[in-house]
DNA sequence: TTATCAAACTAACAATTGTTAGTTTTGTTC
DNA sequence: GAACAAAACTAACAATTGTTAGTTTGATAA
């Protein structure tokens, strides 16, 4: 066991808070009781509020960024590509299901080159996504339904992870896959 | 056109701010510039900003507790009765986009009892769900993937179609349905 | 012991929050 | 135009917000 900067132990525990009443909801004073100590010395790990904001959303943004860039841009089917992004959903869940509360429903309290940053990540993630679908229509191993439905239905599943994971006990990642993947990829009829 | 009693227009201008920023992000000055009035001038039509927030998610709650109802007590199968089902979700999002977006990420700063109720409703909602799926399961109709799996890939869609569906422009409600039906319940492959 | 440094503390600030009290404006009805 | 109600206003409040300044504590190294 690593032991953990006491900037990263304020910024889990904050990313706790967050997920359970949101930022703006979250004062610094209910963060510094959460860590036992008052709010002042929360200054001495970290520079403001928004900077535990920014910490936890950017560094999970970048995560997903890195991951999609690696499945875009390998040698496999279309098919194949949805399955490497559902593992990679998965994946960083498991790792900061709390953080991607933040990601998910707090991100708009970012500000300036954090907000856009987040933005433009967020939008070429999306285009990705849609990108390999369409080609896996053309290739005529996806079915041409609504494309943007597909893309739409699969990303809200794998964003709402974070929710619904920790409330299964004791499931076992690879299984967890390979649900999933039979669940958004086949279908259930 | 009926005209909208003021506290109707309130709770609308509301509902679209805290969709935006949240409940708690939204002061009562923001909303009453949106308004163009002054803030205090707010209370000569509602009670408290708390009032605002109940008054759109329970609502919104009662509609699908509602329709839920007739749903599994109705006499179908277990697919007619997801149609069906996705079909109540479509609906209330078209006529109310905005208020689903507090009923989705402001639910917990709900007060009193009408916290209680609406996690009732809700708890209510899912179990129903849950029990349609696996009677779905029991008469072969529904493949035995993961059961909880199914629920939640198929709600977190429903419950995200909010902040997907304004994005899409002239969509036609029956179109919508067939489509999102044909890609939740047959799948993409 | 002494010096050092991280990490806690107390005390306070200026700004913002939801809300109240009391008053004025506006528009309709007789 | 008098009367009335609806809906706006001004002014202020007590509480809470994020944050700063300066100080004390406690452990480690010299």
């Amino acid at each position: 066991m690593k032991p953990e900067s006491r900037k990263q132990e304020i910024v889990n525990a904050a990313a706790i808070l967050f997920k359970e009443k949101g930022y703006s909801a979250v004062t610094m004073r209910d963060l510094a009781t959460a860590m036992g100590i008052k709010a002042a010395s929360l200054y001495n790990h970290i520079q403001s509020k928004q900077e535990i904001l920014s910490t936890i959303i950017i560094e999970l943004a970048e995560e997903f960024t890195t991951g999609m860039n690696l499945i875009v841009n390998s040698d496999q089917s279309a098919i194949r590509k949805l399955e490497n992004i559902i593992s990679l959903h998965i994946d960083v869940t498991l790792r900061n299901a709390d953080g991607l509360a933040s990601l998910n429903n707090d991100w708009m309290h970012l500000e300036e080159e954090n907000l856009l940053s987040f933005e433009k990540m967020r939008n070429d993630y999306e285009e990705n996504f849609r990108q390999i679908v369409r080609k896996g229509v053309d290739a005529k191993e996806i079915k041409s339904n609504n494309i943007e439905i597909i893309v739409f239905s699969t990303l809200s599943t794998l964003r709402t992870l974070y929710l619904w994971y920790p409330k299964q006990k004791n499931i076992d990642a690879g299984i967890l896959k390979k649900d999933m993947i039979a669940v958004l990829l086949q279908g259930v009829v």
